[in-house]
DNA sequence: CTGAAAGCGCTTACAG
DNA sequence: CTGAAAGCGCTTACAG
């Protein structure tokens, strides 16, 4: 660097003002005025030096010494844009996003983790999470494992989702799925319906098994259950066709992608939605698509998700930063689960006959 | 932190393998092979150490000990998400994300600083951009001044979209908005229009000003052309009653959602598109709305757009590092315009008689 | 071949 | 009231 471009530091500063290196970082810090009386004198003319030479302090140095540096870890195990998890992290990371403004931390996005077999591996051999002040956690599905391995690392984080695993020591803000698939399911069977199919991802996702259990409370005892799950390779043809010999009256449909497929394989078969088959989709499009169909179906609040946790993870941050570390680290996790809206949509009526 | 919380130093691999932290530091840094041999046996003993202990270097010391720290900011002056801008930033943020990835880069994404009248300031009180090794700047429009000063502090940035700031020595990726068109100037030429209209924005962006050139170069020697800007209050529909008394045939609108909602405005007042007026969009939605008309358009490349800058960037960072400084910062900045598609679409026709 | 040491730019006790 | 100093965990000349 030439020596017009070379970095200002704090020496220069004190340089300037006539001070000592130290009293610049007291002044900096807002020090001055509590532990310490610097005059305001002094104080003055350090400000005043900072402000004309627009002086600012090394985060990265900062950080090192200890303070922390105002930096929120986002961490996605599956990458956030490609492809169809795009449509479920976009209003996420809206949330995340005005939330961090809101309590002026930049955001750390980890994508230097290379994609394998479509998730992101959270230990790496260059694992940089310590880089932020603290992480949230996205992603369908976490490794149990990692997950344990993190909070013994005691790295402040906040899992978006709820999460099963650490014997229930893991923090996270999620979605009462139980609550809104119980409801979905009262409303079918209020309608009449007894035969009941359910077209579901694989239940290693906590999100997933939440809605199976709310839809087989509400069900249990009304009629029949046909399940179905989309692993690799299933399309929502086979999907149906292994549910179709059943005769179900109302399929409930996790994947909105998925509901969407099969609305338009229906039609093209024949099969009236909802005259001939009711379905109640359990999760939502981020927008509207073209010729999107008004399903019946659940919404998730995933801003308020993205803002919730960026909430949480502050409030931990700062327990751990004013308490001791020892009691602070104790504490109980942040587990906190909102609210879904039931959308009445035009796709669940009583059944046929 | 209690004992079992507390990080994994070099220090700590050191003693467990016998030997000192700066042999750690060589041999994870590779350079153990290259400027110095340390035997294999020795090598081998310490990443035998730093995986059983899933070592792993704390980046923040090594960024202020002078390595580069992996991260490429992004600076969005208008806030990336909640508003029309969102349709414009997200397939960028997705040729960004995936382009890091790539380069095993993290992203840091700066949200501390408040938006204030839409648009953040790159220079604040506690400017954050020294986090990043080097940093992409987004927006419609970025203050000169601003620029100026960046420049002259010698931080590597790659702004996207083309600048005129500072005497042209801004880096930047734009998108060639002046030959599309042109192209679709000559095209509205090639069909007999003579009476031409522009609804666009405000010419305080290059984008606007590039757009207008292209169209004018075509126009020249070919009829009339009345021009409404779109300010704040004004409605599409205001703009329309501005330009309409010069009774064009051909409508040359800059934002997709100001030719959305005339295009609805037009219709409503009984006008037919393309028969009693043809229709050109000087851009694009992101993703296609619901009842989207097929307009005539052109197509920028936004994703290769946000690629191609974490390549320039990276470039500039890898020869910042290679070479000497000083001829470094003197070389010519990355100034590259990528070609736009124009999309033929279905509203510009012949003019009506 | 490898270690001791300086230094990156801060924060924060600790002495005056 | 303020400065000198230690220390955060690294990288990288510089000596052996």
């Amino acid at each position: 660097m030439t020596a017009s471009t070379a970095r200002i530091t704090q020496r220069m500063i004190a340089d300037i003002a006539g001070v000592s290196q130290s009293t610049v970082s007291l002044v900096l810090n807002g020090k001055a005025d509590e532990t310490r009386r610097i005059p305001a004198a002094t104080r003055d003319r350090v400000l005043e030096v900072i402000r004309e030479t627009t002086y600012v302090a090394n985060p990265v140095a900062r950080s090192l010494a200890g303070a922390t540096n105002g930096l929120i870890g986002v961490f996605t195990y599956e990458p956030a844009f490609p492809n169809r998890s795009s449509d479920f992290y976009t209003p996420l990371l809206t949330g995340i996003e005005s939330a961090a403004e809101g309590v002026g931390a930049d955001l750390l996005v980890f994508t230097s983790t290379p994609v394998v077999d479509g998730h992101r591996r959270l230990f790496h051999e260059s694992n940089r999470l310590r880089l932020a002040d603290g992480c949230i956690l996205l992603g369908r599905e976490m490794d149990p494992d990692e997950l344990e391995r993190l909070l013994d690392t005691a790295y402040p984080f906040v899992a978006i989702g709820r999460r099963d695993a650490a014997g229930g020591r893991v923090p996270y803000v999620g979605v009462d799925y139980v609550s809104a698939t119980r409801s979905l399911a009262d409303m079918a069977v209020g309608l009449g319906h007894t035969r009941f199919g359910l077209l579901r991802l694989p239940l290693t996702a906590e999100s997933s098994r939440d809605r199976r259990e709310g839809l087989v409370a509400g069900l249990t005892g009304h009629g029949d259950l046909a399940e179905a799950e989309m692993t690799t390779g299933t399309t929502v043809t086979d999907a149906w066709d292994a549910i179709r010999p059943s005769r179900p009256t109302v399929l409930f449909i996790e994947d909105p992608v998925d509901a969407q497929l099969l609305h338009e394989h229906l039609s093209a078969s024949g099969i009236r939605v909802p005259e001939d088959l009711s379905i109640v989709v359990l999760g939502e499009h981020n927008r509207p698509r073209e010729r999107a169909v008004d399903h019946t179906r659940l919404s998730a609040p995933r801003t308020e998700l993205g803002a919730r946790a960026v909430a949480a993870l502050t409030a931990r941050l700062e327990a751990l930063h004013t308490t001791d570390t020892d009691s602070a680290a104790d504490a109980d996790p942040v587990q906190e689960l909102l609210p879904c809206t039931i959308v009445a949509g035009a796709t669940l009526a009583a059944p046929p006959g």
